[in-house]
DNA sequence: ACGCTGTCTATTGTATACAAATAGGTAAGG
DNA sequence: CCTTACCTATTTGTATACAATAGACAGCGT
């Protein structure tokens, strides 16, 4: 997308991420269009965008708010989330070359990295993480895979609180990865999809605990 | 949305799914606006929501044109679809309650009769079926899943086909229905899963079947 | 002859004006 | 006092005009 409609889209969604927009809000085009410095066609275009992201919900009436997210829409997702990249992590593990084996090892390392450190670097992990997923999907082969999962892993409520982290839940989520390489090596799709339904699930807990301080919430029956 | 973003959503689409418009055309806005008999705002619209679906591409300068559907493709949305679909069937069966079981019943009585008699009503047949399938996915309780789903159902080469079915394929899908209402009777996910999947899989290697001539073809290898 | 560059055309992106529809409030009637 | 109907103000949908950009072709230079 060219300039406008793509500052649209970036400004909505990071005023939505950040909360500065809260959810419920009203997302008039005309009030949005001023706040981005663009017309309303853009605002429109992007307003789309984010409505197929499940980042804006539409009324009957084709008013648009910003959707919220209660605990069962987080653990609906990332059971999605869990299956589909479970899924793809076995695809991959039948699929992957030694290449690619490489750059996940160097990517894993550069996560290592950032977590080692006594302040760990939050953002650099965010992005190492972001950047092994995106490989393992890629790996996969399936486009459609990929075009379902991108709806599933930009989530609001996960973005505002990775800072919550603490230094040990990131090096578990290292070390999960670790063993996900353990299994491309040996090229076992269902070890690499175990453990990557496992590592998807863990970080949910992780959420919910972090969030809702519910130690036992129950992620299946929840959605 | 409202009558002329409909209108060419709908004109698009079926120009696409009825082969007027055949895998790789261009689709000029201006163009499809005349065709349609709107402006080209709705028709730019219509694009992304057909885009979204992946029934339309755009290339790296914006352009849209039909998109081509490989076997490999289609091998590969079916196989996703058997996973969500089937995960939707577990979910399903585990909170399913009489009345909505009542009313799969009733859905698959009318497919039975759609089909029973000497010239199957094909068009009774794909209404009923679109029916049980969506009933299934709204007891699955998960909006998320919905939406995944929404864009693999309405697969083009699918549609155009469906009436090459034999009476006999018909049949067989009434009575995989009619397994899966055993599964749900008794509140068996596992069970339902199972059956969705292979019922799923199975309309695959007809589709395959039917097509490319491949009797024997290999749907994971080939996504 | 080949390749480069500039211009010209076709197509998409953006802005704005106008039409249609909806929500919210107010006033009238029960 | 509550209900309902209507009116107005706000919001979204559509059309059109204009700007920006990419692609094609031709002319020029080497």
């Amino acid at each position: 997308m060219s300039r406008a409609s793509d500052r649209a889209y970036a400004g909505i969604r990071s005023m939505i991420l950040s909360g500065e927009l809260p959810a419920g809000a009203p997302l008039g085009e005309e009030a949005l269009a001023e706040r981005c410095g663009v017309s309303r066609t853009p605002v429109r275009d992007a307003l789309r965008r984010l409505e197929a992201e499940l980042l804006v919900k539409r009324n009957e009436t084709q008013r648009s708010f910003v959707a919220d997210w209660s605990l069962g829409d987080v653990a609906d997702a990332f059971e999605l989330r869990a299956m589909l990249e479970g899924h793809a992590a076995r695809r991959a593990a039948e699929r992957i070359d030694d290449a690619t084996l490489r750059r996940l090892r160097i990517c894993n390392q550069a996560i290592d990295a950032a977590v080692r450190v006594p302040r760990p670097d939050v953002m650099g992990f965010l992005e190492g993480n972001r950047e092994f997923h995106a490989i393992i999907l890629e790996t996969s082969g399936s486009r459609r895979l990929g075009a379902l999962l991108g709806t599933l892993i930009e989530q609001p409520v996960v973005w505002r609180t990775a800072h919550h982290y603490g230094q040990d839940a990131l090096r578990r989520s290292h070390g999960e990865h670790d063993e996900l390489l353990s299994a491309f090596a040996r090229r076992d799709g269902a070890w690499a999809e175990a453990v990557m339904a496992a590592h998807i699930r863990r970080a949910f807990h992780a959420y919910a605990d972090a969030h809702q301080g519910l130690s036992s919430f129950d992620m299946a029956r929840s959605a």
